[in-house]
DNA sequence: CTGGATCCTTATGGATACTG
DNA sequence: CAGTATCCATAAGGATCCAG
């Protein structure tokens, strides 16, 4: 009998599918600033404190790939590009902001319990 | 004016806390198995798949730090050691699992749309 | 059984310069 | 403006050996 092994196989696969989503330092920044709605790259750019154009350029690409995020080009001098949320990323939002609101609301908690546990 | 920005940052700072505790490849899956039960070493190594020692050693460190996991040991020979969620980790379960929960719902749209984006 | 120490390879990401 | 390309430093992680 392999069921239970399989189940949990399964439910590995999709730990790791969040994480390949949104497991990397900039997703979630990038994902939360899509939120205020469709931006321009140096929008996003600035709006992220402390990303890299590189990164940002990595992260929107894997998004899009993803099917998280739409990018749109309007073919003009300047060059215009847009990124908005898709409807599977903005469905991504619910579950991600639990998990935020998680951390706010335990953030003193955690940070009690760190600082406890280097100096006990 | 400067409160939205202020506020922005926070959020930020909620975000990378998230990933700080659950954003590596283990931390989510050790998780997972902790719950069945409070478990030993060798058990938890047995119970995910691919984890090397000492990844699971180190992740354990971290979940025990932040408060995630307690730490019993049993002074034995052979030694005994037991590891098991914390209230506080527990807490953790109900937003991890609606994100789990979500890839769930959303796997195949998620492949689909890969390979899509591979051959378009 | 639990887990620390070491070596070594690969992945990640920042800085910078250049292009349509 | 919106990238692409390159170089380089650091971090992550697997394999292995040793010890209480």
């Amino acid at each position: 009998m392999a069921a239970a092994g399989e189940a949990q196989d399964a439910v590995d696969w999709e730990v790791l599918q969040i994480l390949a989503l949104v497991g990397d330092k900039w997703s979630l920044l990038v994902i939360g600033k899509l939120r205020d709605g469709p931006q321009r790259f140096g929008e996003l750019q600035r709006g992220v404190r402390g990303i890299s154009q590189r990164m940002l350029t990595l992260t929107l690409r894997k998004l899009e790939r993803d099917g998280l995020v739409n990018r749109t080009v309007q073919a003009a001098v300047p060059p215009r590009v847009d990124y908005r949320l898709t409807v599977l990323g903005e469905s991504l939002l619910g579950p991600v902001l639990s998990l935020v609101q998680w951390a706010v609301d335990h953030r003193d908690e955690i940070v009690e319990h760190r600082s406890h546990h280097d100096r006990p």
